[in-house]
DNA sequence: GTTGATTGTTTCACTAGTGAAGTATATCTC
DNA sequence: GAGATATACTTCACTAGTGAAACAATCAAC
């Protein structure tokens, strides 16, 4: 019973607020910064580390290796990312922001993304809160069921 | 400062707990009822209609006509769905499922899919409501969006 | 009853992810 | 220091979505 109606609703409202929610800020940021919301935090995280391997990254955002290799191609594509071996490893890139990249990322924080705004206000920073604990519970959650499938 | 730091850890949980759910779903779906959890959304909603077409399913799930046309695709290569011309409209497919396809309904829906539950437990009734509560403005917020910038 | 717009579907090129298998380099261990 | 193991990355085949452009059938209007 709680199995044909709740849950599926729970399931489905969440894989629908997310693919809406990244459809419509893709239009935004591709609009102020010729770059999409996935690609923007490839960007932003390989601003913040000084030199970022592709596994690193991969963990940083919680992909797999394989969707690491095919973003830093488009990236690369794009003229936003440059990678160079490593010296110390060199089975690894050192990944680097090109001037076109950082640029992306500053028009990206300096023109508000209006779908952020909205959500941001019209939720509240109390919801915003307490939504982002049960977003994170529901993650800790799918973690725990992941390492307990491997392990049995 | 709100744009650097608050608001895209919301819009970054929200795809990461979304995928990951997905991906933990689709797992213990495909051993229970061999299909996806996207896939048992269309054949819940095929079996839920009694003469249902490709566009008012798109409308339904929320998604491209194109995507069905992938999907649909997909369900009749597994010999989950049939697809016959319409009577009334000469355009239009009347999707059915296959008693295989009503089969994996009935796995999915007898057996326990254990991160619905684990999530619905952990949860609780009142937070699995406001979240969806939530979520459902999240999605509010994106189609006035949407419509604005066309309208625009 | 043709003409024009709308509707149902498909195709194409694309982004973005998964998982399995492979290659090359590092690292550990003996 | 040679051999086994682990690590960094790539490739491949796949699911699942988007949007634009095309096509055929239907519907409205005149």
């Amino acid at each position: 019973m709680s199995q044909d109606t709740k849950n599926p609703r729970i399931y489905s409202r969440l894989q629908i607020a997310a693919q809406l929610y990244r459809k419509v800020a893709d239009r935004q940021l591709v609009e102020a910064a010729g770059i999409t919301a996935p690609q923007l935090g490839v960007l932003t995280r390989v601003a913040a580390a000084n030199a970022l391997n592709q596994t690193s990254l991969a963990r940083d955002l919680r992909l797999n290796d394989s969707a690491i290799t095919a973003m830093v191609r488009r990236l690369i594509g794009l003229g936003m990312l440059a990678k160079t071996r490593s010296q110390s490893d060199s089975r690894a890139w050192v990944l680097k922001l090109t001037d076109k990249g950082q640029d992306a990322i500053d028009r990206a924080t300096t023109q508000p993304i209006a779908i952020n705004q909205l959500i941001e206000a019209e939720l509240g920073a109390e919801a915003l809160v307490t939504l982002t604990e049960k977003l994170n519970r529901i993650i800790t959650l799918c973690d725990q069921e992941q390492t307990v499938e491997v392990e049995g």
